[in-house]
DNA sequence: TGATAGGATGTAAACGTTTACAGTGGCTTG
DNA sequence: CAAGCCACTGTAAACGTTTACATCCTATCA
């Protein structure tokens, strides 16, 4: 349908090859020829056939995306830093999200195979036996916030152990004795990870106690749910730390409907740092997880992986965390570490 | 590098003919044939080249998405409605997000140019006259929530004036004679409309005032700081109507700041209904936009422009908006329309 | 029985590039 | 002046598919 590069060879009075040349900065190619095909390519608004390049070079510059079926503003901000980090080397993103089930993720990579030099996946909630049985095994994976069994795969993972440690532990330095935990959705790497770095902080001071985790999974009406139970408990918790933002978010809701003071009564701390965090009333006190550039980090990985074809060295990486202090646990932020 | 077609041929004994028959099902193939060719395929994990398709069928089975510098859900839900849609009939997408600049744009189009069937085009900052000039102009685009001039493209919007004008009418109808409303991002076609909104309907009733128009850019900080305009006033306005819901949260905290009861002293309202807002306290009383119904509805249209390549009619739509009242703008719940 | 239809399969051209290789011609060098 | 080099350009093969066309075979029908 469009232009091809035999017309643009003929209106330039040339071969093919030397087009080719020009277009490419290949070879060697006299200045005026070079201008008469400009000239003429720009004329006919040619534009080099995607597929018939690659091909020919076995190269798609397009990277896959593969995602979980993620809401709220963590998907925004790692797709943002994906794509800001493909953009600047030349690379496209083909992404596919909206996977639960292991079928799904099957279907997506059977489909992206052969579309794209390398794969981005990023699957919280399945192991990665799925990918191992669909994908072709010459291409380049990087796997972000998956559960990593052993070293055949280049990762990069959260701090989630290291941020809820440290929050557990600002929440112990405050005095608080009686700390509630509102976990993440049930097999989800991050839940876990941020549920065993509360479970070593609490019982490091000796405070740990089964019945103050609570159920939730990651969204505003479970944190709402949780704040329900944690009200009933006597004595009722000093602390409620959730294990996402939404939650926290959800949280305070309900206490505010049981008229409860924030952080008079209870204090309430989340994580991940989103947006509003810091618009919210009080002011959330949570962990800090740099998200886009979590993704862009791991797209540099990838695309490196792609372009030194070599057998790297994978490696496992983890984006640090830090804990951000506003009014909601209680501390004046000013005294903040 | 992968299995080819003719390796599959030649461990199941066919020609490629016959391979590509029981790959695409086009064709008669004798039953123990096919058998035969599949398990072949199975056993090497063949799968066919993209590319290699794609150059000879002339179809990318991709459909292009263009979208602006986006922050927070929308563009999470945006890209969700797109995706799925996508999926469901079996195309790809490949985005390319955070575009400010023409040039970013006009660069974005070349790129994506012949990689994509279709493109679908988000960009309510910018006009629309850098398309005309580097598309293909066969390529099928369908325009998201534009500013649309003729009849040139496939367009669908957000009923922004009509959210608009209903949330101002509701606020009219409670009584309220001074009503401040926080502008959106100067140039935004959204911004724009539903600026339009409020100023008819309080034109209508007579209360419109330029002062009580303050400025805004969406986010959560520029609503923070109308409110200390709007406090700064006298008479103080008696409602304060964000053109979105970021705007708001940044106006209730501030609020809250001040000492400032909502709804008591200042009702508050946003246009959007991201899931936060139910959660805020008071809950926010704002405009439902289906933002992922938008994204599958355009992705329908775009998919049936690429399949029936007859020149179809370009059509405007508008998506609907409705009114969700909760109680931060001093009306319980239960009364609501 | 011979003609005919049509199911099953194979052969080879085409899609639009890139690139190895093979020329050209002009210039330098011995 | 021959030889060699270099800058420039063209020719044609290759990439992995799909598909129009040709071929073969078997079954049906007059």
């Amino acid at each position: 349908m469009g232009i091809t590069i035999k017309e643009v060879a003929r209106e330039a009075g040339v071969s093919v090859a030397t087009v080719s040349r020009v277009i490419n900065d290949s070879g060697p190619v006299n200045e005026a020829t070079r201008r008469r095909v400009e000239r003429a390519a720009r004329a006919l608004r040619y534009v080099p056939h995607g597929a018939a390049r690659s091909l020919i070079t076995s190269k798609t510059i397009t990277l896959g995306v593969l995602l979980p079926d993620l809401f709220g503003e963590f998907f925004s901000e790692v797709i943002r830093g994906i794509d800001q980090r493909a953009q600047r080397d030349g690379y496209h993103i083909l992404v596919s999200s909206s996977h639960r089930k292991k079928s799904d993720i099957e279907a997506a990579l059977q489909a992206m195979s052969g579309r794209v030099d390398g794969l981005l996946v990023m699957s919280p909630d399945l192991s990665i036996d799925a990918l191992q049985a669909n994908l072709p095994e010459a291409l380049p994976v990087v796997l972000l916030n998956c559960e990593v069994k052993g070293m055949q795969y280049d990762t990069l993972n959260i701090d989630n152990f290291g941020g809820a440690l440290a929050m557990s532990r600002h929440l112990l330095a405050l005095g608080h004795e009686r700390i509630a935990f509102v976990r993440g959705a049930s097999g989800n790497h991050d839940a876990d990870e941020r549920l065993r770095g509360y479970r070593v902080a609490t019982q490091e001071a000796g405070m740990w106690e089964a019945a103050l985790e609570l159920d939730g999974d990651f969204s505003q009406a479970s944190g709402h749910e949780a704040v329900r139970q944690a009200l009933a408990m006597s004595p009722r918790p000093s602390a409620l730390f959730a294990a996402n933002d939404a939650m926290a978010i959800g949280a305070l809701s309900a206490l505010r409907e049981a008229g409860v003071d924030v952080p008079g009564e209870v204090a309430v701390t989340g994580f991940d740092d989103i947006p509003i965090s810091k618009y919210l009333s009080p002011p959330l006190t949570t962990v800090r997880v740099g998200i886009s550039e979590l993704g862009a980090q791991a797209t540099a990985r990838l695309i490196e992986a792609v372009e030194e074809n070599g057998n790297r060295t994978k490696r496992k990486e983890t984006a640090p965390t830090h804990l951000v202090v506003r009014r909601s646990c209680g501390m004046h932020p000013e005294n903040s570490p």
